[in-house]
DNA sequence: TTGTAAGCGTTATCAT
DNA sequence: ATGATAACGCTTACAA
């Protein structure tokens, strides 16, 4: 027997006289806060409310809560490239880690985070791009009028906002040193190959371990691997296909590290046998194609991150804002070592 | 020169005083009603109002506005298994459709939408499992309150919502048939085998199939594959494994596909030449490895899905609600033609 | 052309 | 133990 139904969304009023009581006491039974020391609700009506709200479905408006309140209950991720399986490690992370928490993570795929974080207002956001002009002021900004930023950065110091750091250079000159104490030519797949070498980037790293050696850099075994996992298939397998291909790849990326794989794969070498693939990020060990990937990074880091983030939502200001930073080591598995 | 960082996140009022304006002017220059026939904001007010607000940084607050108006400006996509191809063509798909507008699309991966949709609000919601017991009345409801939704499911009745439905067991028939023209012996990839099977499920079609050819089921080429791509990839390997393993696989899941093209590749198996494989859903027509991946199902689908996400945002209740059948044809590629 | 003010659904401070 | 009520930031008739 379904009542007709509701034309209207229930709002706390609709409760409240269901229920025979105030709106300010179905507030409070709803939001737990029914014992506090200075509002107590009697059982029996709690109960009542309870039952109203249930049998029409009430659900509290976010927006109603956060014009007051300030809070959304949302954990706000905005990741440039979701596709990139370190972006889906950190969306799982995020889900587990609120799980059982009154926070609800949202992702934004490819979104400008400048707007949304006034617009939407969630308790926390997690920003995996802010190197435009006038990120760092803005950031600052937002962070003093209240906003809770975690931004990954490697340049961005903490200024009211945390800051995850990733000890990327090092961690990448490690696993470079590693490739070639096991091979003898080594091929770099980044979204933009060697051309404009950024200082302390990724690309940089793998130079001065090649300098370090006193080996030869040799351009054609850089290619520019584009930004998406298509074109990074492409690159990968024009390297590969080359008489004089290296005999190891190592990529800044998981997607260009997937493309790689997958390139092998079409070409029929065996990944750690006919050919050593390294991926940097260390954000899954064990590839679609069933064997380990060795990579270069930090170890529990989305756990990590996802836990910050939800002490963060939380309004845990204990620790302030500060920089996170997280050490790499170089994780060796079957992609260079063989099955 | 920056100014002294606000302690307060800046509201219309702050702007208004700056300008020296009223918060109505305000609201009217900034939401673009500033020439609406009965409110016309000089170009000099209006000028000032955003200078104003520029310098503020002021962004209108969506909760406060969606308290006001019922709208959020969020497109909220509720997906199961985010990681798979097929969610990430959707988000992906919608990203592309809703630039330019003034809609945010919002991902909940893995989440309960139940009570997501009445506390978020947002203009329109995408759900791709509504198979618990009461989610047909549910979404009766949330409809008939002003909630809109486009549900995609095999079986619910469009109710005020729309409902993706797509041409699943015919196509899966269809796909099936196609394999069997081409190879002798075929075997199946599904999340629970051929255990327990829907009539008119994706399995079951590959069942009918067989019969009607009056080949026999062999469940040892059925095996579990599972609900995320490790336990696929595990299943795919072992079936491959078999020495009496099928010419060609079907998967019933972009996720599994792309784990039978990885099980394939580290045995060693080209696929398309030493072992058939397709994949049901088309969300990808190049795989990372950069073959063809041989599929079935529906064409522009997600620009479909995601022009009619839009428009249902934007209030387009031209065209009620109903039903949006999608017709499937096997798209034969590299995976399964050989390259 | 612009301002006043009511009201959206909540929460929280006070009374009672 | 419960209820009035102001306030949150914004939009939108309506008045000026």
């Amino acid at each position: 027997m379904a009542q007709a139904a509701s034309p209207r969304r229930p709002t706390i009023r609709m409760v409240a006289e269901r229920a025979g009581v105030s709106v300010a006491t179905v507030s409070y039974v709803l939001s737990g806060r029914s014992s506090s020391p200075t509002t107590r609700v009697g059982d029996e009506t709690a109960a009542r409310v309870r039952d109203a709200a249930e049998a029409l479905g009430y659900v509290p408006s976010s927006a109603a809560r956060a014009v007051r309140t300030g809070r959304t209950g949302t954990v706000l991720l905005s990741l440039t490239m979701l596709s990139d399986p370190w972006s889906l490690a950190l969306v799982e992370a995020v889900r587990r880690a609120t799980r059982g928490t009154d926070l609800t993570p949202l992702v934004a795929a490819d979104a400008d985070w400048r707007p949304l974080v006034r617009s939407l207002q969630p308790d926390v956001v997690f920003i995996d791009d802010a190197d435009r002009p006038g990120d760092a002021a803005l950031l600052r900004t937002l962070a003093a009028s209240g906003d809770r930023l975690v931004v990954m950065d490697p340049d961005l110091a903490p200024d009211g906002f945390d800051v995850i750091r990733n000890d990327d250079h090092a961690g990448c000159r490690l696993l470079a040193e590693t490739l070639l104490d096991r091979y003898e030519t080594v091929g770099l797949l980044s979204p933009n190959g060697i051309a404009r070498l950024r200082p302390g980037g990724r690309p940089a790293a793998y130079v001065e371990a090649l300098k370090a050696r006193g080996l030869p850099v040799r351009p054609e075994w850089c290619p520019a691997a584009g930004d998406d996992e298509s074109s990074a298939f492409r690159a990968a397998l024009e390297l590969l296909r080359r008489a004089d291909r290296p005999q190891a790849l190592m990529a800044t990326s998981e997607y260009i590290g997937q493309a790689a794989l997958g390139a092998a794969g079409a070409l029929g070498l065996r990944p750690g046998t006919d050919i050593g693939i390294a991926s940097v990020g260390n954000a899954f060990a064990t590839t679609s194609r069933g064997l380990g990937m060795t990579s270069v990074g930090p170890e529990r880091f989305f756990e990590a991150v996802a836990e910050l983030l939800v002490s963060r939502a939380a309004g845990d200001d204990g620790t302030p804002p500060g920089e996170h930073f997280f050490e790499w080591q170089v994780f060796e598995r079957e992609s260079t070592l063989g099955a």
